[in-house]
Formats: structure tokens, C-alpha cells, sequence
DNA sequence: CTGAAAGCGCTAACAC
DNA sequence: GTGTTAGCGCTTTCAG
């Protein structure tokens, strides 16, 4: 059984309140006993119990961040972020892979409330979620990323995807395409309903049509990249150019145009969203609209130690994306 | 303030005792006050506080995984690995990213420690860690992944490295190969050293010289393969070709050598250690020593569930690597 | 400056 | 089948 402060307080000769008050650096104590006692404690091996803590003192300097997809690499930059402002302001983070799955995603929130974390910052599987987590919000701080809430009582960190979806479509009309696709994923999710509508809009100022057709894909998966394109040549319906609603996307129609003997950006311009560090590798080049991924993740852990310290009720952030130009996009 | 089973209790005419018992379907309740708790436990939105519950039951159905590198596409297929396993058996994983900072894996443990999470799996960042580990170990079950302890009271989940090293070399030596170099991370891992012997070995049966200056690289990041190789054509010592100690350095490897005019596989063979997703890009095709990431972690997630259980004392895992031939390495 | 004692929310004997 | 009670390890009034 592991020592408690009990034990220490039998061995020191003095109550145990007075251990726990010398363990915690009150002001109360004298400097001689706390050093004393902290002595005792180390040789005895005492790891202070934070489940026991954690029940009187009603929190656990935990905090949670669930996100989609551990596999897209743009969640473990974002990850990071979070890690490094949470490491600094003495919490913990609980990474949770929801595996763009609804059901894990609920356990997760349930397990998670049950082990009274702090706070919670998710980036959700569909806009689903906010029915679900909306009951618990009055218990839980919650900050959403990578999607927008209608309220205004609710807090979140995005980039302007209406913007990114624009940005995106734009360079490629300048670049003189007239036959532009879209390839996302489910329509259950605001990022991808606004870059969509960006998308639409570039599209519409340069009077060209926003044909739904052209709008395809079925998850934010590289399959959906993959299997979309293919489903395009089967139906000899390739267009001149497709901005893809992410890189993991992009990087599955690459593969597929690549093995479908499709050169890429002779035969095809492509475009992706978010700049992960592998479509950066020569080879790749992925032109992209980029995201400020650490950026997000820190803003979000920011907002959310705000919302648990109370300091503030809730804030919305709303980053910029970036075109960065590189080589899967050619003028026609 | 949430609500409590004593809540519960006042409203259903019962101790507080028989609420628990009955929310945790204990065989003396009668079926109807169980289901009469139950759902008034719901009506009022009552969640179980595990915090209460750890304390009194010791256990909090937590396990934790340490890895080196989020960022690294290796380390995220093996969580998803740890994850499927561990939410099959009720238990929810804790990933802690260490990034590559023992001071960061230190306090990551002890948190851990303090926490009572019930076991933990971890890609130690050097062999300095295990020292570290050894004096907790009695306390908390440790499974290893990724590196081997010389002890046999310890439990890991490796892949054979040594072969992983041997059938990289091997395969470009049957190229034609006889300039072959080795890119790495730095010596305090058991799994470096491995691989370096396997190469070695590899050279020697094929009467080769292991040349000590052929044997380079500085950290597990694309950062080493890329500097690294940048040294070698300053040094006018760029050989016919490299193994790669794992993907990433690969990718940093000919990430250099593409930016720097060399071809790949054309003036020079590479080979990595991994196969992590985007090297099988058709862009990249890169030549690889596969590791079965999923497996390694269903294997140490079942192996330290067995531990905590108190079923097994300890075992040690060694998987096989198998290689992948792409396009990246070229006869000669 | 330190001790005594209550209590965080829950489980598990031990009664009845 | 259900209630009573002790106690998990700790923090925090309240006394002194």
C-alpha cells in the first residue's frame, strides 16, 4: 500500500493536517517544519494521492481534448498547441480519438464528465454533437475547434473556412480554370458548409456556375479523395480543377489521378486545405490555404482555462487562412 | 452542484446505500427499485463521480500511453491500435506526448502516478528513462513498446530491430549496393543500437566494411535525415545508399536530396523503417522495413491489461519487420 | 503556528 | 432485500 499522509504525520510526530499543509506550501507553517516534513515525506516515497485531492477539492487540473482522427496529421499539430499551453499552466491533457465515430464520441464525453476533467476542448465528428454536449455544457467548459456554434454562448476557434474555401476556389479561376470541382466531406459540418458557400461565391462573382454536381466526397478521409476522383473518371466527368475540403483529401485524389494516369498539375490542378507538413515535401507539393494549426490549438487551451478559471463566459475566435502557393496548380 | 447518489437517495425513500447498489446492478436488489432508481437517477441528470469512486475502489479504469512524437505518423497507428483494445475491456487511454524531453516524461509519469491511472504503456525517449521507471514499477504496471530492457521481470512489445537493420542493408547489397550509409537518432536507444548491428552485420556477411563515418544522424525527426544528408554533400561524402533509421528521416532524406539536385532513386537508394502511411504515396513509393504499428499496440494494450489484472507477471513480444519493396531504391 | 474534526461522493462489510 | 456505518486520502474550517 502506498504512504499516505498518515503516515508521514506518525513518523514527523504531528497531525496530519499539518502534513498536508507543509506538502502544500501554506504560508502558515513554519519554514523549518515544512522542510522537515518534506524531508520525511521524499524519503519515505510519498506520491500525493490526486484522486483523493480531486474529490475535495472539485477539480483535476485535467483537461481533455477529443478530436477525429489522430491518423491526419493536422490534429497532432493542433495537439501540440494545446500540450504546450496546458503544460505551462500546470494541466494535464487527455487525448481522446474519436475515430469520426458519434458513438465514441458520446463515450468520451460521458467518461469524461464522470472523471470531472476540468474542461474540454473537441473538435467535433458533426454538428450532431452540439445537441448532445449542449445538456452538459452548464456542468463543463467546453471549447469547440474547426467548428462554429449558431449561439453566442458558446466558445470556439476556427479559421474563416468561408474564406479558405474562397481563397482556394479564386486562385484557381485567376489561374484560368473554368471547370472547378469540390471534393469534401459530409455536409453534417459547418467547416464544410462554409467553405463550400466560399467556394460557391468565388465561383458565382466570376460567372461561373456552381453546378451541385461538381460537389462531391463523403468523408474527411483520403479515401473519400481517392474514391471521389475515381468515381469522376468512371463517369468521364474530370474537371480542369478540384479544391479539395482538406490535404488528407487532396493527397487521395493526387494518388488516385497519379494511378489513373493522370498527371498532376499537367493533366489536373489541385488544391488543398490546412498545409500539413507532408504535402510540404518536395515530391508532393501541395498547394494549399493553410491553417494556423498550433495557433488553434493554443487559442483554444487559452480560451478554455479562461472558461474554468471564470475570468470569462465564452469567446469566439475567428483565425485567418493563407494561401501558400506551390506546385499542383497550373495555369491553363 | 451536481447531483449525488444521497440526492437520489431522499427522493426515492431509500439509503443511499441501496442507490449504489442498485446503479451497480448488484444481484441482491429486486429488479424494481432497481429499474424505480434508475430512472430517477436519469430524471435528475445524475452522473457517477469516478473520482469518488477511484478512491474507495483503487482503480480508475485508466491506462496511459507515452509517445515521443504525435507528429510522427508511426506513433499515431499504434494509439489507434492501444485505443481499439483498451475501449474494448472499458478502459480509457490517456495519450501523453512527450516530444522527445525526458523532463517532459518525467512529469508526465509522476502526474500519471499521482493520478493512480492503472497502468501505462510508453515509447521511452531514451534508455535513461528505464532507470527512472524501475523505481515505480513495483507500484504501477509498465509495458514498453518500441524498446527492450535487458531484465526479463519487464514486459515490451518490440519488433525484431535487429533483423529490421540486416533486411534493409541485405536488400541493398542485392541492388549492388556497396556504399551504404546509415542515418539515425542518437545511441540511448535500445532500438537504434539494433538496427545499427543489424546493418552492420548485414555489411560484414557480404564483406563490407561497417564504417564507423558512415553511420550518422542526430535525433528520430525528418529534421536528422535531411541535415544529415546536407552534411554528407558538403563533405563530398554522399554514398550510393542510406538506411534509414526510420520514415520520417527517409522523407527528410530525400526531401534534402531532391532540393539539392540528386535524384532518388536515380544517384541515390533509400530505404526507411516503419511504413508509415505517406511513404506509400505514389509521389513518395518509398522503399520501407515495415512494423506492424497496430498490432504492436493492441499487443502491449492486452499485455497490460493481463498485468493489472495480476494474470501474467510480465512478457516480452517481438514482432517480425517485413519489407516493402517501392520505388525509392534502384539497382546498380 | 498547529491540532481536531468534518466531509468530498462513493463502496463494502456488517447488520437486520 | 435494504439500512447503518466505516473509511478511501485528502483539504479546510474552526479552535487554540
Amino acid at each position: 500500500m502506498a504512504v499516505t499522509i498518515k503516515d508521514i504525520a506518525k513518523v514527523a510526530g504531528v497531525s496530519y493536517a499539518t502534513v498536508s499543509r507543509a506538502l502544500n506550501d501554506h504560508p502558515e507553517i513554519s519554514d523549518e517544519t515544512k522542510k522537515r516534513i518534506k524531508e520525511i515525506a521524499k524519503q519515505m516515497g510519498y506520491t500525493p494521492n490526486a484522486v483523493a485531492r480531486g474529490l475535495v477539492k472539485k477539480n483535476t487540473n485535467m483537461i481533455a481534448l477529443l478530436i477525429p482522427d489522430i491518423t491526419n496529421p493536422f490534429y497532432p499539430e493542433v495537439a501540440r498547441g494545446v500540450e504546450d499551453f496546458a503544460r505551462e499552466n500546470g494541466y494535464c491533457v487527455f487525448l481522446c480519438n474519436t475515430n469520426w465515430d458519434e458513438k465514441n464520441e458520446q463515450k468520451y464525453l460521458n467518461i469524461l464528465k464522470e472523471r470531472r476533467v476540468d474542461g474540454i476542448i473537441i473538435a467535433p465528428v458533426s454538428v450532431g454533437t452540439y445537441e448532445y454536449i449542449s445538456k452538459e455544457k452548464e456542468d463543463i467548459p467546453v471549447v469547440y475547434i474547426g467548428s462554429r456554434t449558431e449561439d453566442d454562448t458558446s466558445s470556439y476557434v476556427v479559421i474563416d473556412d468561408f474564406k479558405a474555401g474562397y481563397i482556394a476556389t479564386e486562385y484557381l479561376i485567376k489561374l484560368g480554370h473554368r471547370n472547378i470541382a469540390f471534393i469534401g466531406g459530409h455536409d453534417r459540418s459547418t467547416s464544410h458548409m462554409d467553405r463550400i458557400n466560399g467556394y460557391k461565391r468565388a465561383l458565382m462573382e466570376n460567372g461561373l456556375e456552381a453546378d451541385i454536381n461538381s460537389i462531391m466526397g463523403y468523408s474527411f478521409k483520403k479515401e473519400s479523395g481517392y474514391g471521389t476522383f475515381l468515381e469522376m473518371i468512371k463517369n468521364r466527368k474530370v474537371p480542369s480543377a478540384i479544391v479539395a475540403e482538406n490535404d488528407i483529401i487532396a493527397l487521395g485524389i493526387m494518388e488516385s489521378a497519379e494511378r489513373h494516369g493522370y498527371r498532376v498539375p499537367d493533366d489536373i490542378s489541385i488544391i488543398g486545405i490546412d498545409d500539413i507538413e507532408f504535402g510540404a515535401l518536395p515530391k508532393i507539393n501541395l498547394t494549399t490555404v493553410a491553417q494556423p494549426k498550433f495557433e488553434i490549438g493554443q487559442t483554444a487551451c487559452s480560451i478554455l482555462l479562461d472558461l474554468i478559471s471564470g475570468s470569462v463566459d465564452s469567446r469566439r475566435v475567428i483565425l485567418e487562412p493563407f494561401l501558400i502557393v506551390r506546385g499542383t496548380c497550373k495555369e491553363v
